[in-house]
RNA sequence: GCCCGGAUGGCGGAAUUGGCAGACGCGGAGGCCUCAAAAGCCUUUACUCGAGAGGGUGUGUGGGUUCGAGUCCCACUCCGGGCACCA
């Protein structure tokens, strides 16, 4: 491509420009009205990818966009910088993590700052910043303190390959690895939480308030997962002093239950079991205690034989509405973390309960009846209740809330909300993360690391390990320590801390990376939060955004952020990925299409003004064969709109005439539609309208009859400004070269239309007959029903239409319609 | 299995409240300029019948509501995503 202009020159001018004026540099006591703008802070994966940049054009059309209003605008940028592909780059290179990330840290700036993205560089953050990682500890002990960090036995997911314990978001349904692929066994290791769970119900109820999309929101609550029911007591036969507690949802349906069943892990299944029957139940219990979780609960519908699921343990329990004995059976489909670990089975009206009691021949009585033509076997709708006694003819409804009485007042009930959501297993047996500050004493068990002797740093000297483990755990110098409290000989906590611990507040220290003695000062963090906009992928949809969610409620109420609203990101929007070849462009996979050879050709303007104009930003973008003739298509709209900058081939007349009214009227009404485009995250028509205005202009002057000077100049001046956001190189240069004794473009307020100029004289009126258009009428916007009846019946080609035949009904929708029923 | 999206020309997409379907761009066709090409500029481009004027059809499928449906309702097909023994 031939440009007419320098693209490379013109692009580097301007960002260094931008870079060395601090254009975009905010000050925390700003006197505009503020809005903060945020990007996800990345993983330094290296150059910026196109999935970077789609994120970045749309983040910094809003801080320009935004600017251009007279916000103050706060645009930080920062790196996401602990992780494990920097620890696995670094075993194979024989280096050290921290060099392996420093330079993909600084590609990655290099190439977010040739796309023409502006930040406040003065506000950078990276997690590894021995300062941030000293405030990230500060906060784990002030949770420790809290009482929301806590240390506990628990059944983990080991990752092989990793060689570390995963969060349960990090196993992926098929039960392997997110990311090395394998099949993630099961350990019982010493291991530390946060108690997300002590927050489930203000995380799902404040989502309401929240202006994010519906579909991140859903996903927010089903894995949250509330349920409400009730627990109560099945007393054993045996000695019913003794009971087995059970939750259910379903506490209505309780004359159906014909059988019990336990977890594997159920403290009382020792209790329960019979010598006759202990053989099947260890190995039911074996079974399920050697594979993952994941693993068991996905052999649901094949794998293993359904039998082998379960056993019967040999022991009764009374059902309490029906005063009957039922069997209790242990089997894999009950989990022991979640409500009591055993449950009421009512095959009649549960899907899993049904399958069970059909293998191992146990009754199933049904107690709602289901709906006349129903054929299924089971049925968990609504209807009237049967073989319910004092149930009997209740509908779901009715029938839980006396069910419920009744088991509260027999069987120890109580109503119980239960969450899936479990707590945040914040442990990682990594090297390249933010250690965990605390110290094992043998006297004084967990002590914390006093604040003095913040941070806790992990060493230099450290040889990272072909096997993959932390070289924390065997690095003497690292975790032998002294007791802070008792001084004695004392070991080192040597895990370090979920990288999503550090994603969690990243924002709260752009807002006041200034303050030295604090992780922020809330007092200059309120004046930036909430994030106004914050853009990202739908990737982080449940955990990342989960998290900062339960962090920033956490901080407000342990003191360290007073003030500060609860909730961190009032608006939310995800990007669409970028496909290639039917599969995620990611460096993962190694399909990236790099940014690079564009901007010596269209410039990063012109790729800009590509992502824009692709599709609607948050739908999925698929890069084909097409792809690049339509980046070619958004250089050449630049090209365009430089020649008729220039006087290229226009002709021009003295007076302004009619002609140059409507070229005016069309800028101006470009401006409504532009700022409505903006407004409502429609940034594909925005510069389809863009395109519309430079054809209608380029039109008038390249006619014969020509264009006024004054039109031609002050409606490239509306468009120029208008596209400044989007393309602000081109914008900037050509902005500078015809107002030089104006501020930048980039620092005009954005245009406001003239109303009179938006404003139509006539407007087109549809006539139709029958519903089929057959003529259209130039008509005043304010014309009445009757006179816009009038003119349709006495349009010629509407005679035509209607062959003389009178109309039976006329429906007359001024000024935009009338239809005509013969 | 459950939940949430989506389906519009050869392609990406537009149509903000039920009122002219296909804006804008890509691709295609024809032309101007040129010794020639590139670049640029102009015309044209949903399908279909017709030489033309003009007509018919058309927003995944089938029904419905309405003067009028891409848009609302019901049923279905296909595609994408999330969750998946949470009792």
């Amino acid at each position: 491509m031939s440009r007419p202009f320098d693209v490379a020159a013109i692009e580097e001018k301007w960002q260094a420009r931008w870079l060395d004026e601090g254009t975009y540099e905010v000050d925390n006591d700003d006197p505009r009205e503020r809005y903060y703008a945020l990007c996800m802070y990345p993983y330094p994966s290296g150059a910026a990818h196109q999935g970077h940049v789609r994120n970045y054009t749309f983040g910094d059309l809003v801080v320009r966009y935004q600017t251009m209003l007279g916000k103050a605008v706060l645009s930080p940028y920062g790196f996401d910088s602990f992780g494990l592909p920097a620890e696995n780059a670094a075993i194979k290179a024989g280096s050290h993590p921290r060099l392996f990330t420093e330079a993909r840290m600084h590609e990655l700036k290099t190439s977010v700052r040739r796309l023409g993205a502006v930040y406040d560089w003065r506000r950078e953050v990276f997690s590894h910043d021995p300062n941030y990682i000293r405030w990230s500890q500060t906060i784990f002990l002030a949770f420790l303190e809290a009482g929301l960090a806590y240390r506990a036995e628990a059944q983990v997911n080991w990752c092989p390959g990793c060689k570390t314990v995963l969060a349960n978001e990090q196993v992926l349904a098929d039960g392997t690895c997110e990311r090395s692929g394998d099949l993630v066994m099961r350990r019982f290791l010493e291991q530390w939480f946060f108690k997300i769970t002590d927050y489930a119900e203000e995380l799902l109820t404040s989502l309401n308030d929240l202006e994010w999309p519906e579909r991140v929101k859903t996903m927010q609550r089903n894995w949250i997962g509330r349920s409400e029911g009730v627990e109560f007591d099945l007393p054993l036969a045996y000695d019913p002093s003794k009971a087995l507690r059970v939750f259910t949802t379903r506490p209505d349906t309780g004359f159906g239950v014909t059988y019990a069943v336990v977890a594997p892990e159920h403290p009382m299944l020792a209790l329960l079991t019979t010598d006759d029957e202990r053989l099947r139940v260890e190995e039911i219990v074996s079974r399920a205690t050697s594979i993952s979780e994941i693993e068991r609960t996905s052999s649901s519908t094949e794998g293993v034989a359904a039998e082998k699921r379960g056993a019967f343990t040999g022991s009764y329990v009374l059902n309490p509405f029906t005063k009957e004995r039922v069997p209790v059976y242990v089997a894999d489909y009950v989990l022991g973390n979640y409500g009591t670990g055993a449950i009421m089975a009512v095959p009649g009206e549960d899907e899993r309960d049904y399958e069970f009691a059909k293998v191992h021949g146990l009754p199933i009585v049904r107690t709602v009846q289901p709906p006349e033509g129903f054929d299924g076997d089971v049925y968990n709708g609504d209807g009237a209740h049967i073989n319910s006694e004092f149930l009997d003819g209740l509908d779901v409804a009715a029938a839980k809330t006396k069910a419920t009485e009744f088991l509260v007042e027999h069987a120890n009930g109580i109503t119980k909300v239960n969450y899936r959501l479990r707590d945040w297993l914040v442990s990682r047996q990594r090297f390249w993360g933010c250690p965990i500050p605390v110290v094992y004493c043998d006297d004084d068990g967990i002590v914390p690391v006093p604040n003095d002797q913040l941070p806790v740093l992990a060493p230099d000297d450290v040889t990272m390990n072909e096997s993959g483990q932390s070289p924390l755990a065997t690095h003497e110098g690292f975790f032998s320590t002294t007791c802070p409290k008792c001084g004695k000989p004392a070991r080192r906590e040597t895990d370090t801390m979920d990288t999503f611990t550090d994603s969690s507040w990243y924002f709260l220290r752009f807002a006041d990376p200034f303050t030295a003695d604090k992780a922020f000062d809330p007092a200059q963090a309120a004046k930036w939060m909430p994030v106004n906009q914050y853009i990202g992928g739908i990737e982080h949809a449940i955990l990342h955004l989960m998290y900062a969610r339960f962090y920033l409620k956490a901080l407000v109420d342990i003191g360290m952020a007073e003030g500060l609203p609860r909730e961190p990101f009032q608006r939310l929007f995800t990007q669409g990925m970028i496909r290639l070849d039917g599969s995620k462009m990611s460096k993962s996979k190694g399909n990236l299409i790099s940014p690079e050879e564009y901007y010596k050709t269209v410039g990063a303007d012109g790729l800009r003004l590509f992502h824009l104009f692709a599709g609607p930003p948050a739908d999925d973008l698929d890069w084909t064969d097409q792809t690049n003739d339509v980046i070619d298509g958004c250089g050449r709209f630049i090209d365009r709109l430089v020649r008729l900058w220039n006087d290229y081939d226009v002709n021009y007349h003295a007076i302004a005439d009619e002609s140059d009214l409507a070229v005016r009227q069309e800028a101006h009404r470009t401006i409504v539609r532009v700022t409505n485009d903006f407004d409502r995250w429609s940034y594909n028509t925005a510069v389809a309208a863009l395109m519309e205005l430079l054809n209608t202009v380029s039109k008038a002057a390249r006619s014969e009859h020509g264009i006024e000077k004054a039109t031609l100049q002050d409606s490239l001046d509306i468009l120029v400004t208008l596209l400044a956001p989007m393309a602000p190189h081109i914008t900037a240069e050509l902005w500078e070269d015809r107002h030089p004794e104006l501020p930048s473009v980039h620092l005009l307020p954005w245009p406001v239309a003239d109303p009179a100029l938006v404003a139509e004289a006539t407007v087109t009126m549809v006539v139709q007959v029958n519903g089929k258009v057959k003529s259209r009428i130039e008509v005043p916007p304010t014309i009445t029903e009757e006179e816009a009846t009038t003119a349709a019946l006495a349009d010629p080609q509407i005679v035509a239409a209607l062959g003389g035949v009178a109309p039976t009904r006329v429906v007359a929708r001024p000024p935009r319609l009338v239809n005509i029923i013969p």
